[in-house]
DNA sequence: TATCTCTTGCACCGATGAGTGCACTATCTT
DNA sequence: AAGATAGTGCACTCATCGGTGCAAGAGATA
């Protein structure tokens, strides 16, 4: 496959014994320890360069069974990426809350600014992205489903309470969608773009996100202000 | 190799006959279609994705010339990015010109974003992006090297010149790299990210990106007129 | 024409890596 | 304790792919 991620291996096997009482641990034990192991070395390898030997190995599990309980590995890798996928996305309608209510807009956008840079600018959170990308050819589903999920809901978010804030008059934003467009990329924009072409090198320390993010912000407001 | 792009085969043979008559027109022709073929499908299937077979077969020239001319996969990979990257970095210079000198600075600074967005929103340039971006693990060094030739060298003369115009109070920019970037991301930003994601997707039109140029530049300057 | 060089075609090597088959063992469940 | 179910180890298949060797042919040069 290479145009979904629909089932056709069991995606979770939750039925269990002949009379439900909850799946083998032994399925457990194994799925846990390979998930954990892919997770890592898919990760930091990416899926070509990452062996299905080589989790099996890591995950101290035989081979034999990473293909009983997955399939494959791809229906393995399109697992796992969605289940991060998931977790990813759920800070953001969080991250955006309040926002609406604030009493002082600019403190609370800074605070906003701060708190998404530093959640974006973690390696996890940068390394999935960058495996998504390197994989959105051979896995075009997974990676919309991503963008969708995870950086997609966050301006959508943005999108909303701009545009509630510029018809209170809070905000200048006639054009909300952009506006929350301009607030992502001033803030993120050249950290995640510079990790992407140095994926080894070292990440600013959390007082220089937030200087960044403050800039950012400190931008974003001048322009946007009412 | 793999930390570098250094000679160690004949980066290109120019020394030819005997008594200098230049290069035999046979190599030139052999040359020339490997590249051409290599760039092709480097580009749309990227470094592991393509094989030699397959860029000889395009190329209509037996695999064993590919070798003879270019030492081996990585040489040709690293060999051909170089030189896309090349002329990438080239029209940097170039575009930021004429900045300093604007009557209308805010006239200028939008048909410089919309110059900027329009050459970086193309086909070859996004691919040529995306392919160093996948490859940056295999071959770091090739990727600091197109960072720091195209949207480095880009940074820099705005930052050169951003610097300057906030001496002369035509902007207030006391941090020039950083408004530098601001301008980047602003014009570019979702521009650039979108395709990483979804890399056959349709692109905006022209005078949808002159639109959204258009509406970063604003930004922009409403952030940081004097 | 004679010679030198590059290209060709094709078989081949060796490594890697996904996925399978099978007999055996360990662990649950009843 | 007995039978089902899952995991193990290991050898093995098959396909892909980078790279090589070599003998013969085509093209360039003198």
């Amino acid at each position: 496959m290479s145009e979904g991620f629909s089932a056709q291996h069991p995606p979770l096997r939750i039925p269990a014994g002949p009379r439900d009482r909850g799946p083998d641990p032994r399925t457990l034990r194994t799925r846990a320890a390979v998930a954990e192991a892919a997770r890592t070395l898919f990760l930091r390898n990416g899926y070509q360069g990452t062996g299905v030997d080589e989790i099996a190995a890591l995950a101290q599990v035989s081979k034999r069974s990473i293909y009983n309980n997955f399939g494959d590995k791809e229906s393995l890798f399109t697992e796992l990426v969605l289940g991060f996928t998931g977790t990813a996305g759920q800070f953001a309608e969080q991250l955006v809350a309040g926002l609406t209510e604030a009493e002082d807009l600019p403190q609370e956008l800074h605070a906003l600014g701060r708190r998404h840079l530093a959640t974006v600018a973690r390696p996890e959170v940068l390394r999935l992205r960058r495996l998504i990308i390197l994989e959105a050819s051979r896995f075009p589903a997974l990676a919309d489903e991503y963008y969708r999920r995870a950086p997609g809901r966050v301006i959508a978010a943005l999108t909303e309470a701009f545009a509630l804030l510029h018809v209170r008059g809070a905000l200048r934003a006639p054009n909300p969608r952009r506006a929350a467009e301009h607030f992502s990329y001033l803030v993120l924009g050249s950290t995640l773009d510079t990790f992407l072409f140095a994926p080894e090198g070292e990440l600013p320390g959390p007082e220089e996100l937030d200087t960044i993010a403050d800039d950012g912000v400190s931008a974003f407001l001048a322009a946007y202000r009412a």
